[in-house]
RNA sequence: GCGCCCGUAGCUCAGCUGGAUAGAGCGUCGGACUUCGAAUCCGCAGGCCGCAGGUUCGAAUCCUGCCGGGCGCGCCA
């Protein structure tokens, strides 16, 4: 079972309302929904846009619904205002229908049906193999990683893709500097981590190359530009393009070298992968689809989406999509470009996989990228339109500024979680200090990469934010140490009232003061969150709404009045299964957002 | 120059398919531990929602024009 019980509370409520404004002249679709005014009761609706067609004031409207919702079971108190029709809820009946809802119904815990029957394809990471993972692929990572999950939770069927991007000049360029400089090292040999290692010969040809550039280029007044010198005459540039050439023609040295080191590499993100809980049901590389695309080229040269120039090159009018100039899709030598073989993989994936979403979680400056290639594809195969979707995400800043990899100003992921976990570590010894090492080693990783990941998914992926280390493992405000903390108290306290009489019957009047309310209100409204944070890939909302059943249960947790031990018993259940239900909400809460849950911290 | 995104409390951000008195967290200040775990909680203060017009019974939200910031405008990836 797997039901809103809030959105049938409010349609219950709302659909009566709604024919007779029906009846009455009116459009149907009457929005019911919590009041933006303090003290308006727990749902309200405004009037004032039936006026015209009902040729009535929208009081006198809010009047005659205010009669007809009075007489819903679940409605305490009925009022007009202004035109607004207020409800307040009967919070007992209410709380008796939430409580085993929220205890044994799947839908209290996100999962619902609305992408039911849908097939989702969603591309994320993809990396390049020339150098470790950083803060920005933190971001994409954990949020493609919670995207899928949350579609999933919405009932679709997910395919999780990473294209990793292990060919090219880039690539080209440690495998020189370490055929060069390398003297054989290897993970092994050097005790480091596969990606950091290729990364650091990644570095080195860029100090060969500078080192380089100013020697030839000493005391010259009108100095080419280092990109200009990289594909002149630049020594290290023609190794660079020469052994790009070799690969492409299928050089067996170079294909062993290459192979050599892209295994490394993808090792090294397979770790981070792993330790950040991400992971993949299909891999795709480059180094295979970027080959893929040329026979679109015919066919959309046949039925008229592109155009061969003079040169012999293929164009896509960019005037079709509203924007100026062309979009070349072949080369004037035949050759393909980053474009064709986007186009190629995504058909590759439409015969694939058949999907109703195909989902690119890709920076946001790519957006134009995206327009142009879905604006291409749409024309190829009119079916896709509507079926791409370029989850655009800014980017991730320091407190000191941009990060800026050319200045070295970057948080390397691994790092990072290092850090986190070293941070929540201290804290943990001095919150637990009869804890085993090994278990504080556990609840620290679960604290900093809770902290890690509820930092990187509170803002909606569209903001820019800057990112503050220290912040994201602090227990106070709107962080994942916070969810965490009232996880594991909320479990304590039941486990220290041991085994209740469940025989009686609870007082859910109990439950009817604002504390409880409140808790129950963060409860019912949860599914909704993570059902829109779903369809419309915001997983903030579900950050938000976590964040929200586990501050209105400190808040009664830590008033006198709901003290759970010396509670007469009807009382005491009540409130007790309503911790149970927040706990059970709360740990859902986290596992959409790949957070550890903690016992005790 | 053109296109997209952003501009809301001291700071970081929600709200943007139009609704009543614009929210949260942090920070500041003041409180609560012999009381279920204080990594917590409670309270106060804090706003011409970038500016100016327009549409509407009603605008932070929609439209237009400015100002300020970011990103993008390759036969690169």
């Amino acid at each position: 079972m797997a039901t809103d019980l809030y959105a049938e509370i409010v349609s219950s409520i709302a659909a009566p309302l709604d024919g007779w404004l029906v009846e009455s002249g009116a459009e149907p679709g009457l929005s019911l929904g919590p009041p933006t005014r303090e003290g308006a009761g727990d749902l309200a609706a405004a009037c004032h846009r039936y006026a015209k067609a009902l040729r009535k004031p929208p009081q006198a409207i809010a009047a005659g619904l205010a009669e007809i919702a009075r007489a819903h079971p679940l409605v305490a108190e009925v009022e007009a205002v202004a035109g607004f029709l207020n409800l307040r809820l009967d919070w007992a009946r209410v709380a008796e229908k939430t409580i085993p809802w929220a205890l044994g119904d799947d839908g209290a815990l996100g999962r619902s049906s609305a992408l039911a029957g849908q097939k989702v394809v969603i591309e994320y990471s993809s990396p390049n193999t020339n150098k470790p993972q950083h803060l920005g692929h933190c971001r994409n990572n954990i949020l493609g990683h919670t995207m899928a999950t949350l579609i999933e939770a919405a009932g679709a069927e997910v395919v999780r893709v990473n294209l990793i991007n292990d060919r090219g000049i880039h690539i080209c360029k440690s495998m020189v500097a370490w055929r060069r400089f390398g003297a054989g090292a290897t993970p092994e040999s050097t005790g480091m981590k596969g990606d950091h290692l290729v990364g650091a010969f990644y570095v080195r040809f860029d100090q060969a190359f500078n080192a380089e550039y100013e020697e030839v280029h000493a005391g010259a007044t009108d100095r080419p530009s280092k990109d200009a010198w990289f594909n002149g005459d630049s020594p290290l540039g023609q190794e660079a393009r020469a052994m790009l050439r070799a690969w492409e023609a299928g050089d067996e040295e170079v294909h062993a070298l290459w192979r050599m080191m892209n295994g490394w590499c993808e090792a090294g993100f397979q770790a981070t992968y792993a330790r950040m809980g991400v992971r993949f049901d299909h891999i795709d590389r480059e180094s295979v689809t970027w080959k893929l695309g040329r026979e679109l080229v015919d066919e959309g040269l046949a039925n008229g989406t592109f155009r061969r120039l003079d040169d012999g090159a293929v164009v896509f009018d960019l005037e079709k999509l509203g924007l100026e100039g062309q979009k070349v899709v072949l080369r004037g030598d035949g050759t393909t470009l980053y474009t064709t073989q986007d186009l190629g993989t995504a058909m590759q994936r439409l015969d694939r996989f058949g999907f109703d979403q195909l989902i690119y979680v890709v920076g946001n400056e790519q957006d134009r990228h995206f327009q142009v290639l879905f604006g291409i594809l749409t024309h190829l195969r009119p079916a896709l339109a509507g079926r791409l979707f370029h989850l655009s995400y800014g980017m991730v800043e320091l407190p000191d500024g941009r990060m800026k990899s050319r200045e070295g100003n970057v948080v390397d992921a691994d790092d990072l979680m290092d850090e986190l976990h070293a941070g929540a570590l201290e804290v943990c010894r001095e919150n637990l200090p009869d804890a085993d090492p090994g278990s504080l080693e556990a609840t620290a990783e679960a604290i900093g990469l809770g902290g890690l990941k509820f930092f990187l998914l509170r803002y909606a992926p569209a903001t820019t934010f800057v990112f503050d280390k220290e912040r994201s493992i602090r227990p106070e405000g709107e962080t994942g140490v916070y969810c965490q903390y009232a996880y594991a108290r909320a479990g304590r306290v039941l486990e220290r009232l041991g085994d209740l009489d469940r025989g009686i019957t609870p007082d859910w009047a109990a439950l009817t003061e604002e504390k409880p309310r409140a808790v129950l209100t963060a409860l019912l409204q949860f599914p909704g969150e993570v059902r829109m944070a779903a369809v419309e890939h915001k997983p903030s909302l579900v950050t938000k709404a976590t964040f929200e059943a586990a501050r209105t249960f400190a808040a009664l947790y830590n008033d006198a009045d709901y003290r759970l031990l010396d509670a007469e018993p009807a009382r005491q259940l009540a409130l007790a299964l309503l911790v149970e239900a927040v706990r059970r909400v709360l740990g859902a809460g986290l596992a959409l957002l790949g957070i550890q849950p903690v016992e005790a911290m």
